[in-house]
DNA sequence: ATATTTTTTTAGATTTATCTAATTTTTTTA
DNA sequence: TAAAAAAATTAGATAAATCTAAAAAAATAT
């Protein structure tokens, strides 16, 4: 049985590794959960021993086909809590990551599929994250961000890459959701940003915005 | 800040001191927590230090004001839970207790506040125990024990003393619920077992069942 | 009221997850 | 490629929650 905190470090490397695709550091572990670099050269060393991840001194971990799936199962299950606290409770998209870093802990295979049953076995979660399913299987959406597109090109938002609540809050503020169409006007050569339509409103986005979003080309 | 283990210890000093009406031992809480004694007294001086407890060497401890209160909000956690298991999820009653005791340590006030709403304030767990409200409050049912009644009484199923799984599995499958009517037709003066009527259906219960079963009398 | 038993506490050890400081290995730069 | 910088590891310490074994206090029995 996997201790909280061995939970968190396999998520923690599971979402680095995908976005990386290459072996995890310790030092971006380590900056990535705010610990410091001894000790998770400590933990790695542990979750190697338990055959969670690949470790050679030096050169970084990955995870093992256990790991991937034990990580996967936490992933599926932050994110079927999720839904629950914004569909169910109410919650704004911006407000339920720290819960679900909690709920993602509890441990129960029924809780999970009932839940999942529950909420009618969503897709993704609110953010537009994938939810693997029971079996590990996760819906992948190769998705632009909407950085890459040209002028005039149109599309719809379909999630977000970074999830942190001030990003989200933006988002609220000039309401940008999921699922809402948006088209590129212009695009500023010097920066990067843009100038975009949504909701037949015009609004300029830097390019630190519009590479944080993900979109489906229309 | 507690730890989930000091938030267990006050869980579990609220309910020896409910049920016994004073102070409660070191090796009553060892006993029903499961931990050896010398540990209990090394918790009992830390909470007591934090000012939860009133802790007098060898004369075991009661719950302060403050940790009465900080009880009663992780039973209302707990309580609130298992309403949503049942209710919401489709769980049995003898199957809630474990998954409610992970639960029951998420930190969030909101969250337990939005699922009180969600779950329609309600008054009582699925075992027919009170659930505090967000300010606290109890509603205080001062209920008979089923094995305090006479020959010919009737009462109405509030609750069950002992939730362990084993005796809800029993009242299972005799179809003892709450809100069941029951009759009482003969009490055994050797060992206290009771002839009732539940559903229409004649049964003998030994004082060990009937004096577990809160009701109230009609 | 003294001896015995039971309960409780103390002392010292262990495990988990963290830290700081020092050292070693790898990478980068000049 | 040798020196400097960065990254990673090792060594030793700490805090939390537990344990066992021994000692002390309280309760019970003779």
């Amino acid at each position: 049985m996997l201790t909280q905190t061995e939970e968190n470090y396999l998520k923690a490397i599971f979402n680095l590794e995908t976005a990386a695709a290459k072996a995890v550091s310790t030092n971006l572990l380590s900056e990535k959960m705010k610990i410091k670099a001894s000790s998770v050269t400590d933990m790695v060393k542990k979750l190697a021993e338990k055959e969670f991840i690949n470790y050679k001194k030096y050169k970084g971990v990955s995870l093992t086909k256990k790991g991937y799936k034990t990580a996967l199962k936490i992933v599926r299950k932050h994110r079927l809590w999720e839904v629950f606290l914004v569909n169910k409770l109410g919650y704004n998209w911006d407000e339920v990551h720290e819960i679900a870093e909690q709920l993602e802990h509890i441990k129960s295979d029924s809780l999970i599929n009932k839940l999942d049953t529950f909420l009618d076995f969503p897709d993704f979660d609110p953010h537009g994250d994938p939810i693997p399913d029971k079996n590990g299987k996760i819906i992948p959406h190769k998705n632009f961000m909407l950085s890459s597109l040209k002028e005039n090109e149109q599309c719809v938002v379909v999630g977000v890459k970074d999830s942190s609540s001030s990003f989200l809050k933006y988002l609220n503020k000039v309401s940008i959701k999921l699922g809402n169409v948006i088209k590129v006007h212009s695009i500023e050569a010097f920066d990067n940003s843009m100038v975009i339509e949504n909701n037949n409103v015009s609004l300029t986005v830097s390019h630190q915005i519009s590479k944080n979003l993900f979109v489906k080309k229309l």
